[in-house]
DNA sequence: CCCGTGATTTAT
DNA sequence: TAAATCACGGGG
């Protein structure tokens, strides 16, 4: 929500983080620390950080307390608040590039660290809801490696990255 | 391709 | 305390 309006999407494109054994990972080793300390929340909340000094990026923690596992969120198909949307990321020219990537769709919904930690079921700033006019068959879902892990060695390649085929919102194809 | 930008982490 | 890093995006 931004001032009474809401701004929304449809999730096009994920990436899992498997917690202390996964090198790429911000709790690879288990490390816990002030920025990813809402990892080790249960399940269903947000874990939202800032990098790179101007960017957010959006997670949704997938395991239970102490089990700090989580989602980023990489892309979504616009669909409520396009306009809003379209002032708060000026630079995007076309549609699909207000919110095909981590950092792009954190600010067209305006998802700052002030969100960090937010309940994504009960929450009413910020949540995720069952998307319930379309289903997504399996053979529609890509996956691939993640994307600005080359770090991670082994786990670089692993195939944690799931988007829609075919969807022109995703980060790249 | 290169660069901004600054919080966070990691090494002294 | 200091240096390096970075789950990115925009512009050439």
């Amino acid at each position: 929500m931004l001032g009474g309006e809401r701004l929304s999407g449809i999730i096009v494109e994920t990436e899992a983080y498997l917690g202390a054994i996964d090198a790429a990972a911000h709790t690879y080793r288990g490390r816990r620390t002030q920025r990813n300390q809402s990892m080790f929340l249960e399940g269903g909340h947000a874990y939202v950080y800032f990098t790179y000094g101007m960017h957010h990026c959006m997670n949704v923690v997938a395991g239970h307390v102490d089990e700090p596992v989580a989602v980023l969120i990489r892309a979504l198909e616009p669909t409520e608040g396009l306009d809003a949307m379209r002032t708060l990321r000026p630079a995007a020219r076309k549609d699909t590039a207000l919110c095909s990537g981590p950092g792009k769709l954190c600010q067209a919904l305006s998802i700052t660290r002030l969100l960090d930690g937010n309940d994504l079921v009960t929450g009413d700033a910020l949540w995720i809801e069952q998307e319930r006019t379309r289903g997504l068959p399996v053979k529609l879902i890509g996956v691939s490696p993640r994307i600005g892990v080359a770090y991670a060695g082994e786990w670089a390649d692993k195939p944690l990255r799931f988007f829609v085929l075919g969807n022109p919102h995703v980060s790249r194809p």
